[in-house]
DNA sequence: TTTTACCCTGTAAGATCTTACAGCTAGCTA
DNA sequence: TAGCTAGCTGTAAGATCTTACAGGGTAAAA
């Protein structure tokens, strides 16, 4: 089969539920049951922006959620610190809180799994996670065998869900577009210099130095040098 | 054939001599001839780290170099621009400079391939392309099997460059230890607060904020509030 | 017991940033 | 021609940061 087809036809989505219903299309022909895509978009480090793309039963959603289970779940540890994919296994949910995470995620319907991982130009980190109700040798061996194109299939979720989420107006990653003479200056800002260096630097006079900066913050709708830079360093808008 | 276990042994190299040769046999194995990995860390923001892990043919490597290639490589721009995969194609390679680019790599025996991209939690971008010399519809069709195991390669050599090469001391991604107080006084200040309302905020003098954001910038190498706030976002120092 | 890491606080001079006021040029498009 | 965007510059008061000096504490590890 190529997944090639059915992963571009994500980006072709336009609205979430049609992006939901293919996604589900998606993870059944692979052989999955549930899907679970999170990403966190750091617009604010004090109040990161999440948003969460559900294909898991509602009452274990509900349930995890009330438990708190997401600050000490391994398969999201996991993700926060690494690229590479993790399936789920007694190995990892080997405490005893986690341990009863894993049991009770099988009483409703998730006995065998993996969560993948990704991470966006813009810092945004994201997880997807893919899920069975069977509890097999052979299921656990099927989802080695899918674990390539389920990594695919979240770069191309991931890539979907910021065209149609994240890029939008009033939303977190939506366009600013800063002038080359205001990417220059908060980039030297950033670099700890002051005003009246990065004046030497572009050969400007401090003032207009100023100038840009103020005008870079305001359209990023924060106020101070030091906001300026790190909302432009977070949302990926000086990048080279 | 089970890639995983193949993908694994990457996380078990210790040197990058050892990782170079069981990535060549990896990608052969996968049918590919030729690998690059490219990986730019932003320690800062105008002298950006790059490592360059080559499989490639070293006299193309030199022209590639020379004749300024990669500064509109729409691979590279693709990458850059995007977490999904890209098959090379004349679609792609549609201006007269980039067509003359995928000519000569085919010269060097990069008839065919694909470029993955990868992004790191600590912000790191890295790209992974992998060729063949074989021109035709045949290794195409396996290029688009491969896919998905090619981005799951793309992930397990990224975290094996990332602990063999990044992490390693003097080198860019070598941990920093910022105390809970110097975090929390780096994110407030990030945030836009002066020194008085971080002080408020975390119940302290606001000597104490100025003292802790002194320490986190000298443990980080840099001067200045500004400084510190970039450094620390760009290397992934405060990511909740 | 000494060392180490972490945490906390004060004063004061001088450098730097913020914000208010104000005005100029050039190129492009309607 | 008018309106727009982008770029550029000046002065000045007051807020804020930087850096120098100084000092105090707890708790865990060696």
């Amino acid at each position: 089969m190529n997944y090639l087809d059915l992963f571009q036809s994500l980006l072709n989505c336009n609205t979430v539920e049609e992006l939901h219903a293919t996604t589900t299309t998606i993870i059944k022909q692979m052989g999955f049951e549930h899907f679970l895509y999170a990403v966190r978009v750091n617009v604010s480090l004090t109040r990161p922006y999440h948003f969460l793309f559900s294909g898991y039963p509602k009452e274990w959603r509900e349930h995890y959620e009330l438990s708190g289970y997401a600050k000490i779940d391994p398969t999201v540890q996991h993700c926060a610190k690494t690229v590479i994919p993790v399936i789920w296994d007694r190995k990892i949910f080997n405490s005893r809180p986690t341990a009863r995470i894993m049991n009770e995620a099988g009483e409703f319907g998730l006995a065998n799994g993996a969560s993948f991982s990704v991470h966006g130009r813009q810092g945004e980190a994201a997880m997807l996670s893919l899920a069975t109700s069977i509890n097999s040798r052979q299921a656990k061996q099927d989802i080695i065998t899918m674990l390539g194109t389920a990594q695919l299939l979240t770069c191309y979720l991931h890539e979907a869900i910021q065209r149609i989420v994240l890029s939008k107006d009033s939303l977190p990653l939506k366009k600013i577009n800063l002038t080359e003479r205001e990417k220059e200056c908060i980039i030297w800002a950033a670099e700890g210099k002051t005003g009246w260096e990065i004046a030497n630097i572009l050969k400007l006079s401090e003032r207009t130095v100023t100038f840009h900066l103020q005008n870079a913050a305001s359209k990023m709708g924060v106020s101070g040098r030091q906001h300026a830079i790190s909302r432009a360093l977070s949302m990926g808008l000086i990048a080279s």
